[in-house]
Formats: structure tokens, sequence, C-alpha cells
DNA sequence: CTGAAAGCGCTTACAG
DNA sequence: CTGAAAGCGCTTACAG
């Protein structure tokens, strides 16, 4: 007994092993008696296809790996990480397409991930929270890979990729501050060797532009992307100019230390100094005032990088598609936005 | 050309399949001659074995199914997910064994998601964050499918499980508030359909008759496991007794919405009422005042997960496995510790 | 539309 | 210790 086979599927509906793989797998030249026949046979018997066999034979794996570039210790973007890996699922599920997961924690790790991944055991791969000039997409797609990566890639990376609109957030929340009368808007920046943080700081220059404001560098300090790296940067921004009243930060985390520091400093907010942070991550809701912050969906990402991917299979071609998925801005108290849980 | 197939290796080693095939498995019954020059050839060609043929043979997958139960929206605990992930992939690393990740989100998806696991897709399951008394775990175990779960299994299912000392940890943190003189001690409490909930109330009754302090169920309010759930039920316990001079959360989310009700009640932290959280999460660094949490390794659960199943799988016995992970508390400002960044 | 047959790349008794 | 051979479960030209 056991695992039912094709073989014994088609002895059961009374055809042949090629009829019965034929109607399992939707071919439309077949006829109605087989086919339901066949259906019949499939249930009665729960036959499921042994996938190893299949593989073996059409060179193909259902399966997309999906690689964590993320080193230990960077857990502040971690709240990402499940959201996206559950967009990817689902994107994915329709397909019964499975999801492998590749995370590398050492040099060593990347080197067989790297392995592991160009040597077909996947169709093609999803990357994401990439840092700086990793040549792993690249690498692969040189190789005929299918590979979609989340967030922008590294330069000269020519690989499709689905992005968050950092540009229409960062410019968004900048504009929203100077429609509630600031005029010293201060900005704590992203690392610069991320293209988000790059982003995000032109997005900062283009508002402050576009309204006519002046700019000024001093109003610029960056830093880790830690809640640590935004309380030292807003030290620092306090120092060089104590009439800012307004900042802007490129990540929820920066913002919550930016919080402490204005705290520490006895400014109120959103009274004296408004804050808006990005991400829109939990942390939003956990800091005192709550904070406001640009929303992005990377549930949504993780469903659009699965679409990208699958098409990309599918079409055989090798095609390099852009998504840019819109950001949203949400007002909360840090910015003048009513009090308490409004999600 | 294309990709080697083992032939080709016995071929450039001048040896037959079957000899190329077990030099590549680590057969010890092999000469030393025919070992070196199939390793030779593995080199020079780059071969590497194509999984689905073997699995075909082997009736062996070479992977392991990761199934996140968890619904969206509880994003709550997401930050420790990829961590138990980073862990499972660093202890199945080793043995070349890949991570299928299972997430489902609908009862429709679960289905097909335990049909798919049920099916011999997978070598052995590892699952975590499991809600109430959900069946799946006894379910895939009486079919023979080796099972270890993260955290304590639902009741009933008699599987291998990994935990943290849930116990060892709330009774620590509430005895550091008695140890710094605390009298009237609360607690708001997780859910009490989730194992980890139950004994973390249990410790916190446990520490206090331990310390000969009186046990005053009017001192426990039990809400859910979010920031507005912590919030509320610091409000009732504030309201129901005025006096309170510490509270021990079952969460950190929770504490840090039991922090905002006190500020918002005028009482200083610590000064007037000391606040322990349990988690050590990232929002425990992101409150103001910093959060004393009870520190888990989620990385080391998830590399003890892999090792518990690769173990049974390899043992092929039916044995219950249980491990249980010590937990840390961690001492900061919200409890009297010092302030700023330590980790 | 349907079936007989070849073959995907590997492992593993079975002999020797 | 080594090799010839069978067979894992499936798909897919090839004929008809």
């Amino acid at each position: 007994m056991g695992v039912p086979t094709l073989e014994e599927v088609a002895r059961v509906a009374g055809v042949s092993r090629a009829s019965a793989s034929r109607v399992v797998n939707g071919s439309p030249s077949v006829g109605i008696q087989v086919r339901q026949s066949v259906e019949r046979a499939v249930v009665e018997l729960g036959y499921v296809p042994n996938r190893a066999a299949r593989s073996l034979v059409t060179r193909r794996n259902d399966s997309v790996g999906v690689v964590i570039a993320e080193p230990t210790g960077r857990i502040f973007s971690d709240p990402f990480f499940v959201e996206v890996l559950r967009g990817i699922s689902g994107g994915l599920a329709s397909r019964e397409m499975q999801l492998v997961l590749v995370m590398s924690q050492s040099p060593e790790e990347e080197r067989r991930a790297e392995r592991y991944l160009t040597r077909g055991h996947v169709d093609g791969v999803i990357l994401f929270s990439l840092h700086g000039d990793d040549p792993l997409p690249e690498h692969l797609h040189s190789q005929g890979i299918p590979v979609v990566v989340g967030g922008e890639p590294p330069r000269g990376a020519r690989v499709s990729y689905v992005d968050n609109d950092n540009h229409g957030g960062a410019f968004a929340a900048v504009t929203h501050l100077i429609d509630q009368g600031r005029i010293r808007i201060a900005t704590i920046l992203g690392p610069q060797d991320m293209p988000a943080g790059v982003t995000r700081r032109r997005a900062y220059r283009d508002a402050l532009r576009a309204a006519g404001l002046p700019l000024d560098e001093s109003l610029e300090k960056g830093g880790e992307f830690t809640r640590e790296g935004g309380q030292r940067a807003m030290d620092v921004l306090l120092q060089r100019h104590s009439d800012i009243d307004a900042v802007f930060a490129a990540s929820d985390l920066m913002a919550a230390g930016a919080l402490s520091s204005l705290h520490a400093a006895g400014r109120r907010v959103p009274e004296d100094v408004a804050i808006v942070g990005f991400d829109d991550s939990i942390i939003a809701l956990s800091t005192q005032p709550s904070l406001s912050s640009v929303h992005q969906s990377m549930e949504l990402m993780g469903r659009e990088l699965a679409n990208s991917l699958l098409q990309t299979i599918d079409a055989r071609d090798r095609a390099v598609r852009r998504v840019v998925l819109e950001t949203q801005l949400v007002v909360r108290e840090s910015s003048g936005g009513p009090p308490t849980g409004q999600n």
C-alpha cells in the first residue's frame, strides 16, 4: 500500500498512465470520459503527485528560493521580514510553489547558499534586505536564474525589483510638517549606502525646495539605523540648532531615539518639535507620544515579489520588471494628530 | 553539456556509477584509490547531486517544513519569528537540509498545508506560535511524521518540544521587584489560553508566596497580548489599587501599554511604580524609560528545534524530547536600573 | 484523443 | 571493495 502512485490511479480509472498524467496536469487534449474517471480515481485514492519524480523529468522544482541577506544583529528591520514572507507565501500558494528559505549568516554559509541556488534546486530567487553592493542578484541573473529583488537593487544589477515609493512617502511626510507651519525642519538620515536612505534624503530636500524653504546641510544628520543612532543624531541637531521645530526621521526606530533625546532636552512633542518617522512599524504605536509615520505594506511587497518572479519564470524572458508600491503618511500624536490608538 | 551527472563523474574517474555514488555519499566501504579519483572528478566537474533523483529513490527529501501558524494581524510577536527562523536555518545548514516555510493564512490554506506536509514532501516538521489547542502537531505525529514544537505544545499532543523557561524567568522578575522593596506587586496577565500565559501567572504567584507576600487576585488583570490590552489592564489595576508600587507584565508590548497608562495617571516609573516586562524584544529599548525584561533567546530556540528534529529523524524513534532553555532577567531603567543603552 | 515506451539521475540490494 | 542491473514515479515525444 502506502502512498498511491499514478500507476494505481491509471489502473483504477482503467486508462493508461500517460492519460492519467495528462489529466493530473490539466492537459486540454483529453477526452471527457477519461478525464472524469481519472478525477474520480484521484479522489478515491487520495493521490498526490510525487514531486521528486515529476521534478526529475520536467527539470522544474516548483519551488522558489527566498534569500534574506541580513546578517544577525540588524534586528531593527525584523518586523518587516515576516510580513514580506507572508506576502510571498500568499503569492506562491495559488501555484503550489514552495518557499525555500535561505538565510546565510556567515560568508561560508553565503557561498553554500549561492552554490545551492545556482545548481537548479529552485526555479527562481527572491532577494531582499540586501546590503550595499551585494553582487548576488547580478550574479544569479547572469547565470540565467530568474531573480527579483525587494527594494531598489544595487547599482549595476540589471534585475527586476519591487520597491516602496520611498520618495513619495518621505516627500509627503516633510510636506505635512511644512503644512503644520513648521519652518526649521531637520532630518535624521538613514545609512547613505542603502538606496532607501539616499532616496529619503533626496525627498526631504525636494519637499523643502518645493515649499520655498532654504536648504541647510547642518539640519541633516545621519547615524546608524538604530534607536541609539537616532538619539545621538538628535542630540547633535539640537546642539547645532536650538530652534528646530520639526524632524523627519528615516525610520521609526531612529524617530524613537530622537524622541528620547527631545525628552531629555525638555522639548515637548509635538508642541515644541513635531516628528515623523518612516516604516509605520509596531514601534510607532509603542512610543509616547505615538509616532506619525510613513506606512508601507510589506506584505503587499511580498505578494508583488512573488507575482513578478512567477511571471518571469513563466515568460522565460529576461525582461526587467519594476513595480513601485504606494506609501502613505499616517498622522499620529507626534505631529499633531489626535491622541491614542488610531490604527 | 549542462549540469554534470554522476555518470560523467564516474566516467572521468574511471569507475562505475555505483562507486561514484558511494563516494559522494560517504560510504565507508570504498577503496582509497577509487575515493580519490572520484573526489577529483567531482571537483573538476563541479558536480552536485540532483536532489530530485536522489529523493526519488531514497524516499527522503532532505528538507523540513517549518509552519508558522500565526494568523495575520498578530504582528506583536513578529520580531521573534525571524530570530527563530535564523536559528532553525543555522541548525539545518550543517546537514544541507533545506527549510521549507509554510505559512497558512486561511483555513483553506491550512488544509492545503496539512495535505502538503502529510504527503511525504518533507522529512519532518517544526511548528511554532501555535494557538490554543491546534490539533496539527498531534495530527502529524500520529501519521508518523517527525514533529517538534516551539513552546509548550497544546494539551494532549504527545510531541517533542523546545520551550523557554517561562516559570524561571517570570519568577526571577517578580523576585527582583520584591528585592527592590516593592510590596504591592500587580501583574498584567497574558492570554490564559496560551501555555506561556498560564505559566507566567503561576510563577508570579509562586514568587509572591515564596517571599511570604499575600496573594490577591484583584492584583491580576489580563488582556489581549497588545499594547492597548496592557494599557487598559493597567488602568483597571490602578483604579482597583492606587497603592500599586510594581507591575510584572507578561510581555514587553503589554508593559509598554502599562507605561502609557502610568504616565497618564501621573505615576513616575520607576520611582512610584517599577515595571518589568517579558521577551526582551526590541520594544524594551524603545520605551521611555527603558524597560526591564526577561530575556529569551529565540535564535537558540530555533537551533534547538532543528537539532531535536534532526535527532528524531535520524533515530526514527517516536521518543518525546523536551528541551527547556534558560531565560534571564535584564534590569533597565523601569525597575531601577541605570539609565540608557545597556544592551 | 490515447497508449507503449523511453528516459530523467540517482541508490542499492545482489553477486562476485 | 566493486560493478551490472533494477527500479524509484513521473512526463512526453512518437505513433496511431
